[in-house]
DNA sequence: GCTTGACTCTGGAGTGGCTACAGGGTTTTC
DNA sequence: GAAAACCCTGTAGCCACTCCAGAGTCAAGC
């Protein structure tokens, strides 16, 4: 199987997969003669994996995590448990996060019912006074889980 | 008020300063016989401003496009009120996927309730069966919120 | 007046996780 | 045997910073 086929199968860009060859995440395939990837199920299975735990927000870092202990099967999982816990309490905190902030921006667009100046736009005048406040108190912390706008 | 003042009164970081005025955020200010920046209160105010937006998790983009209604009083705010619908929106989206997320993180932990081999380890046959199901079914789509793992 | 230390400057590189080229080589199909 | 489809490497770009090196500036203390 060739990378596109790979790339077909997994359904995963070709540059992705190069990619994660690239960091060390899918071992560099056996070549052909003309240099071309040559891939079999395995590389599938593993391809598969990272890409579904990439589909449930995991890093590149966690995954490599979990797929040493797949390759080592003898080893004690207590550390899995672990991983999936805390990956848990990352996207937990997001949850929280993005919930206060949904109603926060609710509470501003309800501050400009309708179009008019933007001079008097309740939206700008609210954030404005808002910024002003906060500049009195607390700094920001940062948490491990994404903002609002995501890629994939 | 220098670079380092600045940075005080808006709890951020100087080097994100100096970049805002790279990427034409914050004009470039004023500069002191010795080349050092200059700020006033109008350049707390905007820079407070696009903090708080931050903190609202918009891309600089829509902080841009925020910044362009609040230098011109005299537009029409429909556009602010637009920007600001399409941003709960992406918040909203996003939410409904970590929800999701946290379900199936949640489930794939009851797989595993203790420590043993990683052979055994029901978290990692759980996704290993997962991905091999979704190799047969559908391809994924992007949104424009972030994932689980956030930098700020 | 001179040193020390705190502050600031510019420019460049690095982060994660891709994505998109450019400029070539190989294989398949007609 | 030519055209189309595929593949290769290497590099640059995306976002919103963050960190560094190496140099210049300024205020305070001795």
């Amino acid at each position: 199987m060739k990378i596109g086929a790979l790339a077909k199968a997994a359904h995963t860009p070709i540059e992705t997969i190069r990619y994660y060859e690239r960091v060390g995440l899918l071992s560099g395939a056996a070549r052909s003669q003309g240099n071309y990837r040559i891939y079999d199920e395995t590389h599938l299975e593993r391809l598969s994996f990272i890409r579904h735990c990439r589909g449930l927000d995991m890093t590149l870092d966690e995954i490599r995590a979990l797929l040493r202990f797949k390759d080592s099967p003898h080893e004690n999982c207590a550390e899995v448990d672990e991983l999936i816990d805390a990956h848990i309490g990352h996207v937990a905190v997001r949850i929280k996060e993005l919930k206060n902030l949904e109603r926060q921006l609710k509470a501003l667009r309800l501050a400009c019912g309708e179009a008019r100046e933007s001079g008097r736009c309740g939206i700008l005048t609210e954030l404005s006074a808002a910024a002003r406040d906060e500049r009195a108190a607390r700094p920001v912390k940062p948490g491990h889980v994404h903002g609002a706008h995501h890629p994939l």
